[in-house]
DNA sequence: TGCTCATTTGGTTCCGGTACCATTTTCGTT
DNA sequence: AACGAAAATGGTACCGGAACCAAATGAGCA
């Protein structure tokens, strides 16, 4: 055995390593070590065994851009706008865990609401031909819709339940109805001019279904809604503040106000100790979200329940399931939601 | 022109389509539209403009993953703990953008602090061979360090600036010198009983410099510090109020918490609210982090700025630098940071 | 002992963009 | 007109697992 460059010496780059190199380590054929790593039962435990210990000396680390070429690729991608202030930080955390129970990696795409810088990000998103796909929202372009469709990737959109024709796949609460369910409550505790904020509307269809059923409720309650009492502001704790300065300044009567996030209605209460104003004495505060905070904060804060990383966790677990070849059905699956009644409203 | 199966139609699923088909219906090698894709300056216009139509026409979407396997991949990978409660999803925020600005794609993993955990994670971001990585945190264990370094790729650690022996690049603050600075602050305000909240610090070095920066400011004050006066909670805002009742019940004297999440420190806040007791009146608090609800928060909350989504954004130019082949330099990039008076402390 | 069927293993080709090198076309120069 | 260099384009092999099918080995049973 010269020692010539066949060495056989272990610790080569990663580069040069493949199942090549070490069936040939071990004396069997590639595919024998391909089966190992995909389908270890039906390889012989001792071949297997042998297998694996020279996967484990020489370092190798399979390389799944090659497997997914051949179509057993584990990735599943995601479309999601910021994950500052929102809740969409929690939902990608539910995604994230179960793509790892499940063996998965995920790629994740930032996205924004217009038509355009969504048809770049699902381009971005199936060049590299993932398994199956995550969107944040109902898809707008037609053209993304189509490359979707035509890339024959299982879809999840998360999102509105009801509203727009879903591509495959849909994951969501019914923004309606929370909202619907949430002013109702105001005014079942006696709020009758219930103001509303919210973060920009336009292109969120979430956004617009929580508005709709906040009109939907004061109608039903015989309110005229004045679109004086709706303000959009940035989705920061300053937004909300400025929002309840904003209202209390145009209606001097206002007496509850539900914010479309969390964030907002921490902010806006942190103004009205600022201004030393009662909560909810001298106005009420609701909130839409549960983050982690709205039950430690002083006063308790009033909320929607919606558990968005339940949500990402379910919306995976569709993929897989689709992926795992059982049903082929577009299923909706709403998740439920909560109103918590705490001492903010 | 039979209209057998050379219908020649558009259309045809993403699966069949590739630069040899594009480059069949435009009449030009496959190698020309795999240019247009990735050297268009050295393709003829006019043929350039043919070849996009007919990509334009067909649908097509390059697979991102034939790229990288011949090593001109454009994926970058990151570690990540939970995007929960903390400022990881602003830094994934920030890494998340400075990718899609040059280019590239971001895979992301979820890691935590044992070293099994982080070698599989680790091992899991290799396969997919990115073309650099970005890792939370120093790589304690020996295997994943190894694994990395014959990877080739270019790393980047965001992690404490000093200590251990980094793998290649590292961004960060010295989080010593941010606790130490606070305690300082907090000590030439006044205070002098200065307690430590902190998450479980077990495996996390940042943590460990944070409390080690206390410390030593604390001896150089002249203090001697009890271990009563630190604690260790879930970083939630529940964790944060938990923390201020147990260490005002140990030392009633106690007039300044440090908490090193402002997520604790928020907590802490609504626990004095719900007490009664002023801020800083009967205790001082202070945060970590400056995230966006602490500025807005009442009152004001004292806390040490670090831009977690600049530190995100600089990781991943330090690597798009390198892969663009400049400089091959092990830097160190350690970001500055603030302490922000306000008057919670 | 001979034969069938299940288990285990091997050989070959393919996925699709691109590195590398060869070839042709286009121009500027003398 | 002739020639060399630059620009544009083409041909082919390759990255590395895995699908597909063939072959070999072993077990079960008449």
């Amino acid at each position: 055995m010269t020692a010539e460059d066949e060495d056989s010496g272990r610790k080569k780059p990663l580069e040069r390593l493949g199942v090549r190199e070490i069936a040939k380590r071990v004396g069997v054929a590639p595919m024998t070590v391909s089966r190992v790593l995909s389908n270890p039962d039906m390889v012989a435990p001792a071949t297997r065994a042998k297998v694996l210990a020279a996967i484990e000396a020489a370092g190798f680390v399979p390389n799944r851009l090659a497997s997914s070429m051949r179509g057993s690729g584990r990735m599943i991608g995601t479309v999601v706008p910021s994950l500052i202030n929102s809740g969409i930080a929690d939902q990608v955390q539910g995604m994230s865990d179960e793509c790892q129970a499940g063996g998965y990696s995920m790629l994740l795409v930032q996205g924004e609401f217009t038509p355009e810088a969504e048809e770049h990000s699902i381009r971005t998103l199936l060049g590299w031909r993932p398994a199956g796909m995550i969107l944040q929202s109902f898809v707008q372009s037609e053209v993304a819709r189509q490359l979707l469709v035509s890339s024959g990737a299982p879809v999840v959109e998360i999102s509105e339940i009801k509203g727009r024709k879903p591509i495959d796949m849909v994951v969501g609460v019914s923004n309606f109805e929370t909202a619907y369910a949430m002013t109702m409550h105001l005014a079942a505790k006696g709020y009758e001019r219930i103001g509303f904020v919210s973060t920009p509307i336009h292109g969120n269809d979430r956004l617009q279904q929580r508005r709709t059923g906040y009109h939907a409720a004061l109608s039903e309650l015989g309110i005229k809604n004045h679109a004086s009492m709706e303000v959009e502001v940035p989705i920061t704790a300053a937004g909300g503040a400025q929002a309840l300065v904003l209202l209390t300044d145009r209606h001097k009567d206002i007496d509850a106000i539900f914010f479309s996030s969390d964030t907002l209605a921490i902010g806006a209460v942190q103004e009205c100790h600022r201004r030393g104003w009662a909560i909810p004495g001298r106005i009420a505060i609701a909130g839409y979200g549960d983050m982690d905070l709205a039950a430690q904060l002083f006063p308790p804060l009033t909320t929607v329940k919606v558990n968005r990383y339940e949500m990402g966790r379910r919306a995976v677990r569709q993929l897989l399931d689709r992926l795992a070849g059982n049903l082929k059905l577009a299923t909706i699956t709403s998740l439920g939601f909560e109103i918590v009644d705490r001492e903010s409203a």
